[in-house]
DNA sequence: CTCGTGACTTACG
DNA sequence: ACGTAAGCCACGA
């Protein structure tokens, strides 16, 4: 059972549209934390997986990340990145095309 | 309670 | 712009 802390991570990740994605920093601010790290752990936690689409979650620059450059080969990641692009969010070397535009923001 | 770990971020050289 | 260091918070042992 994941720890309340991560249900609100799950919770507002959840609320992120089709075909956006949003940040660690506005994540964590969403939930009222300061604790980037932790959603990391959360996420590789994911119990929701597809429900909860970690794959939905980059770095605060646009880069994917620590699940989509080297981190994905010798672990077995899913290839949630293509499925990803698949949706419209595009990624390229590592980046979010066009970031800010599939940015979703909480505020 | 203390310690180590981490899919992060920001600051500095 | 790039690599390194420090800061931060939550979790499991």
């Amino acid at each position: 059972m994941p720890s309340l802390f991560a249900e609100q991570v799950y919770a507002e990740l959840r609320k992120v549209p089709w075909g956006r994605v949003t940040t660690y920093k506005e994540l964590a601010r969403a939930v009222g934390t300061k604790a980037y790290r932790s959603i990391g752990q959360v996420m590789r936690a994911n119990p929701f997986a597809p429900e909860v689409p970690c794959h939905r979650v980059v770095a605060s620059d646009g880069s994917i990340g620590g699940f989509g450059g080297e981190w994905r080969r010798g672990k077995k990641i899913d290839d949630k990145v293509s499925l990803l692009a698949k949706e419209g969010v595009v990624v390229n070397d590592g980046r979010v095309v066009d970031f800010e535009r599939v940015l979703f923001r909480f505020r």
